[in-house]
RNA sequence: GGCGCAUUCGUCUAGAGGCCCAGGACACCUCCCUCUCAAGGAGGAGAUCGGGGGUCCGAAUCCCCCAUGCGCUACCA
């Protein structure tokens, strides 16, 4: 059963979306959920010149990838259609002409150049910019001359001169503003679009939203949007201004603090249901402690009660440790599932495809507690597929060892290690283990020449695990080659 | 410049008068585990709660002033 809590998330096709404007998203998906009521998306394309290609569908595959589903709104529909601005410009105007012919708002006829050059004088003598209310009572045969001139006006609103517009926020509680102080803005634009603050009040009432969850930096605007709910007569929905995410520098989050748009973090191989536990506590908290939290919890806990009012810088350090907690926390099944495309994508050229997904599910649970990013399986999976090793020859010496030692121990270790019927981790282990010993060798010199010789790496998941998952033959291939080297460098005398 | 909002460890945060000489997490450091790298475990360091005044027996929490930051100030959203 639906409750009548009715959000929404109405986005700007301007770019693509990035992490700040998916977590205002985020709250409002949260919001609606928790609430059992509708969470809506409503495209607001009414700025035709900074229009970008692909934005909507980018800002629909963040939303899909995170798994915020909408319940009305493009691709679903819905009873308060269509949900893209620029199909609504007839109510728009319908309603714009209305406010005109009530009273509440008049045509401006003043050019552009004009408004800049009032503006500039206004910032030069450090009086308070704004419209200066010059068409606001024009007379009729005024009207008429300019009109006859050819001039498209543009549509202002009438703002009370006095008096103040007061509101209570969720989140900040009262907040109050002079009438004296705002300005007569735009309503409709002069070509034929309306401005956000139009177009917004009246899809929100059209379509019943009962909760306008916002960025913070809407709070400025929302004594206007009153105001026009009650020029029209409208019941005002309530507001919650969202404290906003600042990048490094403490400035809004924008394009130019880098890889900040969401798709690039799935690309990166972040885990969606990461992303959204780490982006749902930037404002918002369980508790004291939690930190870790599944969505079902989250959707459950969720209140306003609990988003702070300050802006928080997003740390790429904290998300990476939680999409290492998260991709622990997966099935080897499953990660091997996930990683699978980057390691096709990623692995060099040479190495045939498709590669084996029986493999890398042995290969995974090595891996697995090593990964941070999706997109680092690669590097980690690199030499089980890759029987062209290369590496620094001289890794295969240990530490206080010469080149024959180095070569007695592979020596005997192949001798071994060619009778083994049954290659597995634990039979592996027993037999070489011991000979750390009879080769009177510490283990971690002995295990690290096997290390790289069967790796091509100092550093890589424990040895025989390594071993058993790679397989005999690949393992002897490589512990062969690794024996020529060192004779060479042992007859080299080097 | 005007208006608005905010201000707790480097960062994310807990805290709604005594439980706080401020708790958790990331990052950092040390140790343990250990064949390397991780993961994991145990510790450590790190905030005179932006500053100054009040109120109160008692303030991070309430009030006032200041400072600083951010946002808005478009025929952008």
């Amino acid at each position: 059963m639906k409750s009548n809590v009715r959000v929404r998330f109405a986005p700007s096709p301007t770019g693509y979306p990035h992490l700040g404007n998916i977590r205002t998203a985020l709250f409002n998906w949260l919001f609606a959920r928790h609430n059992n009521g509708t969470f809506i998306i409503r495209i607001e394309d009414t700025d035709v010149a900074r229009k970008v290609d692909g934005a909507t569908e980018s800002i629909l595959e963040s939303l899909r990838w995170l798994g915020l589903n909408w319940d009305e709104g493009p691709e679903v529909g819905g009873d308060f259609g269509p949900y893209f601005q620029s199909q609504r410009l007839e109510i728009y105007h319908k309603v714009a002409q209305q406010l005109v012919d009530e009273g509440y708002a008049y045509k401006c006829y003043c050019s552009t150049e004009r408004l800049q050059k009032m503006r500039e004088e206004q910032t030069k003598n450090s009086a308070p910019t704004g419209y200066d209310r010059r068409c606001r009572n024009l007379s009729n045969e005024e009207r008429t001359r300019l009109e006859q001139q050819g001039i498209t006006p543009v549509v202002r609103f009438k703002f009370p001169l006095e008096g103040e517009t007061r509101f209570n926020d969720l989140i900040r509680g009262e907040v109050v503003f002079q009438n004296s102080l705002m300005d007569d803005f735009v309503l409709l634009k002069s070509d034929g679009y309306p401005t956000y603050h139009l177009a917004n009040i009246i899809d929100d009432h059209l379509m019943q939203i009962s909760h306008v969850l916002r960025a913070d930096e809407w709070l400025s605007s929302t004594p206007r949007h009153i105001q026009l709910y009650q020029a029209m007569g409208y019941e005002p929905p309530i507001f919650a201004h969202l404290p906003i995410i600042l990048g490094p520098d403490r400035a809004k989050l924008s394009k130019r603090h880098g890889a900040t748009s969401v798709l690039e973090y799935r690309d990166l191989g972040y885990l969606p249901e990461a992303l959204v536990n780490f982006l749902s506590l930037l404002g918002w908290s369980l508790d004291d402690k939690t930190e870790i939290i599944p969505i079902a919890d989250i959707i459950a806990h969720f209140s306003l009660e609990r988003v702070r009012k300050t802006g928080a810088i997003f740390s790429r350090d904290k998300l990476d440790w939680m999409n290492g907690i998260y991709m622990r926390a997966l099935t080897p099944e499953q990660f091997t599932a996930k990683a699978l495309p980057f390691i096709e994508k990623g692995l060099p050229a040479e190495i045939k495809r498709p590669i084996s997904r029986d493999y890398l599910l042995n290969i995974a649970p090595l891996i697995q507690d090593r990964v941070k990013l999706l997109k680092d399986t690669t590097e980690l999976v690199e030499f089980f597929f890759n029987d062209n090793l290369t590496y620094d020859h001289n890794m295969l010496l240990g530490k206080n060892m010469t080149w024959s030692d180095v070569v007695r121990a592979i020596e005997r270790t192949l001798a071994v290690l060619h009778d083994i019927t049954e290659w597995e981790e634990k039979i592996l282990e027993q037999l070489i283990r011991p000979m750390t010993e009879e080769l009177n060798l510490k283990a971690s010199q002995y295990f690290g020449i096997l290390r790289v010789a069967t790796t091509g790496r100092a550093a890589a998941p424990p040895l025989f695990q390594t071993m058993a998952v790679l397989g005999k033959e690949r393992c002897l291939n490589r512990i062969e080659k690794a024996r020529e080297i060192a004779s060479h460098k042992a007859a080299a005398g080097t």
